[in-house]
This record gives C-alpha cells, structure tokens and sequence, in this order.
DNA sequence: ACCTCCACGCAG
DNA sequence: TGCGTGGAGGTA
C-alpha cells in the first residue's frame, strides 16, 4: 500500500511545489509537494516533515521549476494551519533581518511564530454553583466556601477556592458530598477594545504642538519617523497614545516597544486611564496558553494595542499602523544571544517595509537618533519642560576627592545629611548604584588572595542575601567559605568596594529608623513581584530606595525628590566607545526620578572626576553641550553614525585555538579601502564559561554594506570546527 | 556485550 | 535548531 501510495504521488507531473522556511538555523528555504486538494499561498503557515520530526513552517514562494535532483526526495506538507498567512510585508521584514545581521533566515522567522507550540484545543475552566443542601459536616473552610457561593451563581473553581481562603480540595469535598455541582464556565469575554476618547487628558499650551504633530503623522499614516524628544516628567506617553488614539480610530493596530517590561505596571494603569482597557502584552514571561492567546489575537487583529518587549516587534499583525519605541536610546532593544539585533532600528525597517508612522521617545536619545533628527531625516517633535509646571532636579557634584566618606562606607557626609533631611521630611530618597551584590570583590587580608571565576575571567560577586559568592558572566556560586581557600587564615576576608546590597546595610546604619528597599535584579523573582514592590515604593511605604538601573527606567515615585549617585564615574572607566553617552543617558534617567509631584527635585553626583564633559553637561543640565561634544568625537573618529562598526567574536575551549582560527580569519579579509579590520585582540573579557575569546572590529564608511562584505568574507575564510564558535555583532553596543 | 556521552552532520 | 549517528570510553 505504501508503494502504491509513493508510486501515484510522485509520478504526477502537475504537483505542485513550494518552497517553505522552516523555523530552524536553516537560511535556505525547502521544496514541498503540496497535495492534491491543499490551497496554498505565500504567508500560508502549515506543517511539514523535517527529518524525523514535524515542525511549523511557512510557504515562501511558489516553486514551479523544482530542482530536477530533489525530486525523489521532496515530501508532502503534512497540513495548513487555521491561522492568517504571514503577510508580505513580515516575509520581508524576516528576510531584511536576516540578510543585514547575517542569520539564518529559519532563526528569524522563529521569532515571528512564537506562537506557543501546538497546545491542542483550550481547555475548559470548572465552576462550581451552591446546589444541593449544607453537608452534614460543617467545617470553618467549608463555611467559607459556603458563604463565598451563596449567591448561588456559578464561581471559577479557583476563584472561589481563592476567595474563601481554602485548597481547591475542600471545595472537590463538597462536591463530592452533593453540596456543590461542577459546571463548565462559559468562554470568557474578549476584553473590550480600547477607547479612544475614554480618557482624554487636557494638554497643556506647550503640550499642544507636540500633540498635534502625534496626531497627524498618525493620521497620515505613512511611513515617517518621528523622534519624540522629552525630558522626564513631560507627559511623553500622554503625548504618544495620542498617535495611539489616532490609530485605533483608523482601524488599525498599534505596537509600543518598551525594554523592558517587567517595569511597565504603571504604564498599563496609566493606559487603562487613557484607554478604559489594559492593552494586549507580549514579553517572555507570558504562560504558553496566554502567548497562543495573543499571537491568535494580534495575527487576528483583534488586538489593537500590543505593549511588548523587543520581541513583539516579529509578531505577526493584522494590519499595523503604528509603532511607539519608548525609551528608544535604551540597550535593552540590542538583543545579543541568538540573532544579534537591535529592535529600534528594525522596528524603523518594519515601519519603513509596512509604509506606516514610527515615533521614537526618549528623553536622552541615543546619538544616531539625535543626529537623524538634526539631519532632519526624523521630525523632532520636542517637549522641552516638565507637566504641570514642575521644575528638572537641580544637579549638584560631591567630590570625592574632598567630600570623601569614611574608610569602607561609601555615602559622603554630605550627602548623608541631604539624606537625612528628606526622611524627616517624609519625603523619599533614592541612593542609586548600577552594582549588584553586595561586594563586587572578596580577598583575605591575611595572604592577598582574591576569589575569581574559575571559568571566567571575572571576581566572585558577594552576594550577602543569598549567602553565596557568584560570578556574574556565567552564574556559578559558592557559600563564601569560613576561611582562605589559599592560606587557611580564618577571619581574613574582607568585602572591597560597594554593591546595593551592602548600600542597604550601610543606610540602615545611618538611618536607622527609615525603611530601605532594595530594588536589583537578581532579587527579583518574576514580574509580579517587581510590580508589588514598585507599588509599595509608590505607596510611601519606603523612604530609601536603593537601586540599580532596573529603579532607572520609567518608574514614578510620587513623594521621591532626592536621588544620590554613589559612583557616577562607574561606566566611564573600561574604554567603551559608548561610554559618555551610557552615563549621561543612565544618570539623567535616574536623576530624573526625582522632584516629579512637588517640590524641586535634587540630584547628587558622587564622582572623583566632576570635570569630566560628561559631569559638567549634567551639572548644567546642558543637554546640548553633551551631544554637540559626543557627535564631534564620533564624527572626528568615525564612529556610529559617522561610520559602522561590526564585531567579530572567536571563542573557543582553548586559547591557542581561539587565537589562531581569529589570525587566520583576519587574514583572509578582503582587501576594501572602505573597511579596516582591527585585531583580532583578546577580548576584554577574555575568559567566559571556560571559552576564550577573541575579537575583530570591523570599521566601514556610512554607506558602505557591511553585512555583504562579511558574508562574502566568511563564505570564503576558514571554516570553524569542533567547539571554534564566531559569533557576528553587526552594529555593536557591548564592547566586551 | 552493552551503556553513555558527545562531536558531527544533516534536514527537501 | 534539534536529532540520529557512530565512535570513544567506560562498565558488566
């Protein structure tokens, strides 16, 4: 039968023949019998055969003149998914990626099918309904549950659970008994859509053009980009749902990039007062039944609004017509695993292919944007003072090298007082150290040794909360031991330098009747946590916040008028090309915290170089002197957006491996006038996981096509093996 | 003889 | 990417 079978399909000379992607590190497309009797189309998304598995695919393109060599070998697809064709305008975003970061365009298009693997149908949620009489035994939990259906309606099983304060197994008890009956819950309701005119805010005099000009690049619709430039507190989102509003009168859908969003509680609140409704999130942490949920209803354009991370920016919508990136100067757009890209430039790629408006935001944007708007090939749409007629935090330098504080604390006297004077005026201060832990170096007293990574090339990182020693590249931790490791002294380490977690101890000391928090990373556990302790910070049940850059972004305290930088001069050190602009970019976000309800807000910049351009353009508040200083610099030296750069990474089990295949690479670089190859050089961090690692900076003219000289590169330098790894980093943010 | 680990290569 | 393969090395 399986012969006759293979014997009639194959010799059917009018089969047809696709050529599909597959969601795998595949750049080639495959070819495809489509069975007799299948409809397909460009877009159409259906499963086919790969190897011994069934995987998701998508029909790129018709295939009418198969090649005659695969023809004994070409299979069927298997069927065609019930769910829209990916558009012709997400095909060419996923190949546009591909081709411009060098992946394998099957890598790309994984991102656009995030869709939650095959769940099988939605399962069907249980209520229970009070039916039946009062058990003969009554206990306290039963009361509960008793008392919570009274209504005799039908209740979520887990609600009411949830509600009377019991296990759901009381309440499977009293079914049991007959008191209870199981019915299965009608399907929940779609939300309502957002309403445009829910919420209008009055806008203020200087508001109202930046508005307006929201308004009508919504209203045009077409491609056109426009840097919306604010500084904190300046009502920027208020601004932008207006371009939102816009849109959802138009019919059509819009997406709001933000970097991070696990941070974005408040934005929701602050969309449901615009909106009437929560908008549609998509981020990593959805669960599998609610990430199927909003792919189906944002590919089914039935969300109107999507509130995601970088990764929405693939998914695959109805009909978009407008793309927000807030805080689009922000790192967290450059994903650096996987495909190397940089979600606010593809998201004006997106934009640019779909022919609709994009609105950067940014208080602080990143040079490349600022000089695309100087250039004018954006709109700069400015908001230049704060909502409501509060003043910018006034900036201020404590010098370390006079105001130092005592040995082995690391808030001055001086700012210490300014501390004090704000708890006792119930207001909130904010100390801010970008360092996680509680001390980023351990070494015995006794014999000079210093605990490191023993895969990387990195220090332990005490981490006091969780009583273990830990390396910050690779997550290896140990408890920090009794004694040397080295020379057996017991008693002999000592904790050098600062991290938030040993700012607490200190400001707990200080101040002993105020109530701190800690805000970092690594102490949170998920973003419904983080939301919780953003609300009680914003409730007033902290005076000090100690933080690292998670309390910098978009967050709103309304009684925080104080913020203290412990080490203002701690990005600038390593030699990054970005350095000045990350500084500026990170201290001006979190000084901007301060003095946004009442009061003025002040900002106090421990530093030891408070000459530094970078210092002295806060100080001023002088915006224009930092950007006309670091667009000179970049200009002189050619670097971005005066020039591109791409980043070569060889990493392997062994450094002469690594070092070698990065010579011989280096060597094979085609000779172009327009390109210099620098290295290959140890890496700056040279050791990560046991792999070391090598680097090749590539530095090209504007206009030159840099991914296409790599590709012709590396089709015909030398081939990695074995565990040689290399990795391309077009257009770099981390220099590490 | 059999098991487990991992580097390799391939998928239409 | 993810999976089967086959060789290396260990265990019975």
């Amino acid at each position: 039968m399986d012969h006759a079978l293979r014997a009639s399909s194959s010799s059917s000379a009018s089969t047809r023949v696709v050529d599909v992607l597959v969601p795998v590190a595949l750049d080639q497309t495959y070819s495809y019998r489509v069975p007799r009797g299948m409809e397909l189309e460009p877009g159409d998304v259906i499963g086919v055969p790969l190897g011994p598995r069934e995987v998701l695919a998508v029909v790129w393109a018709e295939n009418a003149k198969p090649d005659p060599r695969l023809h004994n070998r070409l299979k069927d697809v298997i069927e065609k998914l019930d769910v829209p064709p990916l558009r012709t305008e997400l095909r060419s975003l996923v190949d546009w990626v591909a081709n411009y970061t060098l992946s394998a365009r099957g890598m790309v298009l994984r991102m656009a099918l995030r869709m939650g693997e095959q769940l099988g149908p939605e399962r069907v949620r249980l209520g229970v309904r009070l039916t039946g009489a009062v058990p003969a035994r009554l206990t306290p939990a039963r009361r509960r549950v008793i008392a919570v259906l009274s209504d005799r309606l039908l209740h979520g099983k887990s609600e009411a659970a949830k509600e009377a304060g019991v296990s759901t197994g009381v309440i499977d008890g009293l079914v049991d008994e007959g008191t209870l009956t199981v019915e299965a819950m009608p399907r929940a309701l779609p939300p309502p859509p957002p309403d445009p005119s829910y919420g209008q805010p009055e806008f203020s005099r200087q508001q109202r053009p930046a508005v307006d000009a929201m308004r009508a690049l919504a209203a045009n619709g077409t491609f056109h980009v426009a840097l919306l430039d604010g500084v904190t507190g300046s009502g920027k989102t208020e601004v932008y749902f207006e371009a939102v509003a816009e849109t959802i009168r138009r019919g059509r859908q819009s997406l709001i990039l933000m970097p991070e969003i696990a941070l974005t509680g408040q934005f929701l609140d602050r969309f449901a007062q615009r909106f009437g409704v929560r908008p549609l999130e998509w981020h990593s942490e959805l669960t599998p039944r609610t990430r199927q949920r909003n792919w189906a209803a944002i590919a089914a354009g039935e969300a109107p609004v999507v509130v995601g991370a970088r990764s929405a920016l693939f998914l695959p919508y109805a009909h978009l017509g407008l793309i927000v990136v807030d805080e689009e100067h922000d790192q967290a757009y450059k994903q650096d695993d996987g495909v190397h890209y940089h979600a606010r430039d593809m998201a004006v790629v997106r934009a640019h292919i779909a022919k609709i408006p994009i609105v950067l935001a940014s208080a602080t944007p990143s040079v490349e944007t600022e000089v695309n708007a100087r250039k004018g090939r954006y709109q700069r749409v400015a908001l230049p003072q704060r909502f409501g007629g509060q003043h910018m935090p006034h900036i201020e330098a404590i010098d370390l090298r006079r105001e130092a504080p005592p040995r082995g604390r690391f808030i001055s006297p001086l700012l210490a007082g300014e501390i004090k004077t704000a708890v006792e005026r119930r207001e909130q201060a904010l100390l801010f150290l970008n360092r996680r832990g509680y001390a980023p170096l351990t070494l015995c007293r006794a014999c000079g040794h210093r605990f490191a990574c023993t895969v990387c090339d990195a220090w332990l990182v005490d981490h006091r909360f969780r009583q273990r020693l830990v390396c910050h590249h690779c997550g290896f931790s140990m408890p920090r031991p009794p004694a040397c490791p080295h020379c057996a002294a017991e008693q002999s380490l000592v904790a050098v330098g600062p991290g938030v977690e040993r700012l607490q101890e200190e400001a707990a000391a200080l101040f002993p009747e105020a109530r701190t928090m800690v805000l970092s990373s690594d102490l949170i556990t998920s973003i419904e946590t983080m939301r919780s302790e953003l609300h009680e910070i914003a409730e007033g049940r902290v005076d000090i916040i100690i933080g690292t850059q998670l309390v910098a972004k978009g967050h709103h305290f309304p009684r925080l008028n104080l913020v203290g930088v412990i080490d203002a001069d701690l990005g600038l050190g390593n030699g990054d090309p970005r350095a000045a602009e990350r500084t500026w970019q990170l201290l001006n976000q979190v000084i901007g915290r301060s003095g946004r309800d009442q009061g003025r807000g002040i900002g106090y910049l421990q530093t030891h170089q408070p000459e530094h351009p970078v210092m002295k353009a806060l100080i001023a508040c002088d915006r224009e002197a930092f950007y006309a200083n670091e667009i000179e610099a970049r200009e002189r030296t050619g670097y971005p957006p005066f020039g591109r750069l791409a980043s070569l990474i060889v990493s392997a089990g062994d450094r002469p491996t690594a070092e070698g295949y990065a010579r011989r690479l280096a060597a094979t670089a085609p000779r172009e006038e327009r390109v210099q190859v620098l290295g290959p050089t140890e890496a700056p961090l040279a050791v990560i996981k046991g792999r070391y690692r090598f680097r090749l900076l590539l530095k090209s003219a504007r206009g030159f096509d840099l991914s296409d000289y790599l590709r012709h590169w590396l089709a015909n330098g030398p081939k990695t093996k074995g565990n040689l790894k290399l990795e391309v980093d077009i257009d770099p943010q981390s220099f590490l």
